[in-house]
Parts: C-alpha cells; structure tokens; sequence
DNA sequence: ACCTGAACACCGTTCAAGT
DNA sequence: ACCTGAACACCGTTCAAGT
C-alpha cells in the first residue's frame, strides 16, 4: 500500500534544521534563557539547541558580551511607549514608562546586570530613551539636563531590577536575607544606635512596588530641583 | 666552611606555608584580585597561591559568592566616615562620604557588581549605614524615610560603580562606547527628534566627577522633598 | 563564506580516602 | 576536624581543515 507519491516534506523527521542567521541565534537565546535562566545560554548549550556546534555561532556573534546585548535589545522592544502620548500628568506617565521598562528587566535579572555592563544601543533602546526625553520636555526639564537625567532614570531602573530580581531567586536568597537580618538585630545600640532604633523590619521593609514608586518620585522630584553646574561658557564646546 | 650549626630557619626554603584561615584565604583573595582582577579569583587559582587543594577551601569558605562578599566587607573598612562627625553642611559632609564609598568600588568595579547581588551584612557595611543615617537625621530627614533612603543612596553609589569602573577596563570599552556614539549620531530626526536635537556629545557628555556629584545632590533633594507614602495605619504592624 | 571537530586552557563543586 | 587528589560536569574561544 506504499502510496507512490513520495511525501512532499523533508526526508528528516525534524523540521528540517533551520539554516543559521544571527536573528535565529539571538531568538533561540531568549527561549533557552526562558526557559533554563542566562546561566544556562553558553555558546555550548546555545549550539546543541541549535544543533550545530559552539565554533560556528561566533560567525554570527562576536562573544558572549554581545550575545547579551542582543537578546537585551529584542525584549526591550516590548517596552510600553505609549504613555508617552498619553493625555494625564507627566509625572505619572513617566512613572509608568520607567515601570514598564523595569518589570521586563525584573523577571531576568541576570540580563538586566549584563545591561549595566554593555550599554544597549539598539533601535529599541533608543526608542525608550527618545520618549523619555519627550515626557521630561513636557515636564520643562531643560534640555542639557534631561541628557544627564534620561540616564540617571534608566541606570536607576537598570540596577533595581538586577538587585531586586537576583536576590529573589537566588539559591542563598533567604540565607543572605537572614545574613542581613541577623546582622541587624544584632547591632548593638552602643556601636550602631540608630540602626538599633529603627529595627530590620523598617530596615528591610518592602522593596516592593510603593517602595520603587517612591523612589522614581525622588528622582523626578530631585532632577526637578537640581540644575547641572555651570559649564564654563554657554556656547557648546 | 660549613658552619656546624644547622640553620634554625625551617627546611623549606619558602617562608612556610601558613595555615589555612577564613582571614589568611579572604586576604589572599583580595591580593589576587588587586593584582589580577576578580576574574581570577576562582577557587583554584585562590588554591595555587595558598599552596592547596580548591578543595581545602571549602571548609572556610561556602562558595565564590560568600567569598566575594568577605572580600567586599574587608574593602569597605576603607570608607572615610570622618566627615560623619565632622563640622559643615550634612550635604557637604553626605556627599563625602558617598564620594568615598563610590571611589572604593570604583577601582574594583567587578566587585561592586557581586555587591549588587550579594549585599553585605559585616560591621564595616552596617558602619557607613550607620554614618548615613546620621547625617540624614543632621538633615532632619524622618527615620522611616531615612530607612528608605539610605538604601537608594546605598545602591546607587553601586550600581554607579559597577557601571562605570567595568565599562572603563572592559575589553571593547571603545568599541561599545562607539557602538553608542555611532547609534546616536544616527539616529535620524524623523524617528528620534530629541536625540538628534542633542545629538552624542550632550547625551554621553561626560559621566564624571560633575555629574556624578550633580546625581547625589538629585537623590538628596529628592529625598527631602518626598515623604514616603501613607501606611494604613501610622503604628508598625 | 560558512561550518565543523578537536583542542587549549580553564571553571565550581563534591566526595571518598587519608591524616 | 581538616586536608587532599581525583573526578564530574561543565565553560569560552581559537584554529586548521573541510565544504
């Protein structure tokens, strides 16, 4: 009953291993980073999911560094821009951008350290910055300092998101809280009075969601309030 | 001419191996670190220069990160708290001690990056939050607040030099800043007008002395004009 | 031009066995 | 209790050789 027709599709069970594009290479990484955690993307692991081996993906990718940026560009292309055109306050349609850019870094902390190593300068990075440079224009940030400020703001979230996020799922997570908390009870009035007087739990009260929204209100109100020094002329260099 | 007295000095020739401690491994890493960078503070490498097994360190030592931390604690009695107590304005004196906490971690960038994940809990840690919240409390900051505060003053002096001092000694350093550079300079002005109008010399105008002084006076305005929001209830749970 | 296997020079951590 | 050698299970990156 062999049927004549030979099947149409490829003579390999496996859907045919796709060719190798640098493209591929960076999606393949955020699925096995999805799926296993940063730790597990090796150029090794990268290339048996590729089923290929490690040599041939640095046709494609200078090194690991860079591997990073990459899969860092594609996930900041899901950043909510459109609070920036957005009717309402612009306080809190920035708060809301800098909440949308953290929550991605949030849920993979270890790329979000990566990115305060290789500073990400793709299209989907600067989209973020280009809006939030809108939204303090709206505010009547002058310009020169909204430049110091987009960074100030994007570094802050960058580095939040790395310390918060790591910590919650690192192996030792509780041992290190514990550490800290053991530390600080134990401190004692005489050498550390004010440590003592406010007690771990304010100490280690909530770096949860209002505690993150103070802070961006801090910088906000801070850059608000904090011209950049003088240069030495006022014509550019 | 062989005296008959046998030396008294030991028979080896190297100054004898001395025993294995918490204290002698942590110093020894430190040392290896300031001579090699932190990349070659590995287990094994700490093993060669202690004359011993990786193995044997694992009776002091939990793993590299708890190794890591030790080392940090052990740097960060370095910090100059002498401006705590010293006359002047409590910015002025903040900032100081801010300055000198940075300057630590800036030289030594990779550890301020182990510091973001692993946070310290050693008396030297807990004396410059100690110094911080004094100074807060000069400034008439509220306690709860300041409980806040010390740890966004904290973090962002380390996530600070965990930027800054990797991206200075990074391999591709140029080649990432010119990554940047050249993204800038292209951005065009249809899809990134604000960029364009400021264009690569404002936006990575230099991240130094001025303007790192310029974030620290941004966090302490905004910290004072920030109150934290409301508790449902003004006593602690 | 792209891809590969094999090699080089490393890692952290565990564990059975010694002292 | 402390120390060790050896093993396990990995790494990133390079390079000569193939197609």
């Amino acid at each position: 009953m062999a049927s004549s027709a030979r099947p149409v599709v490829s003579r390999r069970e496996r859907p045919a291993k796709p060719a190798l594009t640098r493209e591929g290479i960076v999606t393949a990484a955020v699925e096995v980073m999805q799926a296993e955690g940063l730790d597990r993307v090796t150029m090794r692991r990268l290339a048996e999911q590729l089923d290929t081996g490690a040599a041939s993906l640095y046709v494609y990718v200078r090194n690991t560094a860079e591997l990073h940026a990459a899969m860092l560009e594609e996930l900041l292309s899901q950043v909510d821009l459109s609070p920036v055109t957005a009717p309402g306050d612009w306080r809190d349609r920035l708060i809301k951008v800098l909440w949308s850019y953290t929550a991605i870094l949030f849920v993979r902390p270890a790329l979000a350290q990566s990115a305060l190593v290789t500073r990400p300068s793709g299209p989907a990075y600067l989209s973020v910055v280009e809006g939030i440079l809108a939204l303090l224009s709206d505010g009547g940030v002058p310009p020169g300092r909204s430049a110091w400020a987009v960074d100030l703001l994007l570094h802050f979230a960058t580095s939040t998101a790395t310390e918060q996020g790591i910590r919650d799922q690192a192996v030792d997570a509780e041992d290190e809280q514990d550490a800290l908390a053991v530390a600080l009870r134990g401190a004692s009035p005489e050498s550390f009075p004010r440590i003592a007087a406010l007690g771990p739990e304010e100490l280690l009260s909530g770096w949860g969601p209002d505690r993150l929204t103070w802070a961006f209100g801090v910088l906000i109100h801070g850059i608000l309030g904090t011209p950049r020094p003088e240069p030495d002329t006022t014509t550019g260099a």
